[in-house]
DNA sequence: CTTTATATTTCAGCCTGTTTAATTATTTAG
DNA sequence: CTAAATAATTAAACAGGCTGAAATATAAAG
């Protein structure tokens, strides 16, 4: 049996306590507004890569790009992306987000940041320093580890 | 405009990378396993409630007690979960995970945790620690904000 | 005891998301 | 230039998840 850090399990009694209240959010969310998690997954994506291809896509969430290509459809309908060809290869749709989009995933996170305000609130402020060097810290690992460039 | 705390774009920060890979994580699992969000999120649910109501899950979910009835009877029939009578009100069934439903929640976080051991070793023994009591810290508020008892 | 409320299930009907296979357009290899 | 490969779309078929309405069983209120 190998050793377990205890760094190791308080990250994982952090993420089980917030990945609930993330999964709550995003299938609350995602029901309002009537996108499914596929739709919701891909706005994320969007956000994070800037645009991708259709294929890309549907890689990224495990299904056929027959299947991308029909959902994206419903969210171009939904004015929530566009699609256009990309110069260099003009077999490729490149997908990205509209304003709106962007807006939508903004209102799909502003739950969470409500809670997380309250929840500082309750930190003392050498509490909140100690707290925001370590997250910074590890955020800055976390970037470092799956860009190893 | 209001001031935001500094440790408030720390933790959103923190949360969109954490949370992105949680979501595909979960995408994946969920495809893999064959279960849809709203089964794993009820599982998540159920393992972390102990046992719950039909109508309970249906709300939790946001849907028809008629809709979570239907998507139990699916778990049921997979193992996962198990129903019975509430002795107290014959009317309840108290839903349970089995023993093969805890089994499939921990494979569905084998991932998560494989990347947060190799995350760990790329940190100091001081940064460790720092990093330990921030987050003990912050999971502990967390837990007394969630149950004020 | 009778009426009303609650918890769950079942059914019909609808829509979404998926796959496989076929189609079109474009690029790459030879 | 031609043949093969790649990217995206469309169509047909099927399963899953959802709602609303009706049915059943039990509990609570009067």
């Amino acid at each position: 049996m190998p050793e377990v850090d205890p760094l190791v399990s308080t990250l994982e009694l952090w993420i089980d306590v917030f990945m609930r209240r993330s999964m709550e959010n995003m299938i609350h969310y995602a029901r309002k507004s009537g996108l499914s998690m596929s739709q919701l997954g891909t706005l994320y994506h969007l956000n994070r890569m800037g645009s991708s291809g259709v294929s890309d896509i549907g890689d990224h969430l495990g299904v056929t790009s027959a299947a991308a290509s029909m959902m994206l459809e419903r969210l171009v309908q939904q004015d929530l992306i566009e699609r256009s060809e990309d110069p260099r290869d003009r077999r490729v749709k490149q997908v990205v987000l509209t304003d709106r989009g962007r807006r939508v995933l903004e209102e799909s996170t502003r739950t969470r940041k409500a809670w997380l305000n309250d929840l500082t609130k309750t930190l003392s402020d050498p509490e909140k320093t100690s707290i925001t060097e370590a997250l910074d810290l590890l955020v800055e690992r976390v970037n470092q580890f799956e860009q190893p460039v």
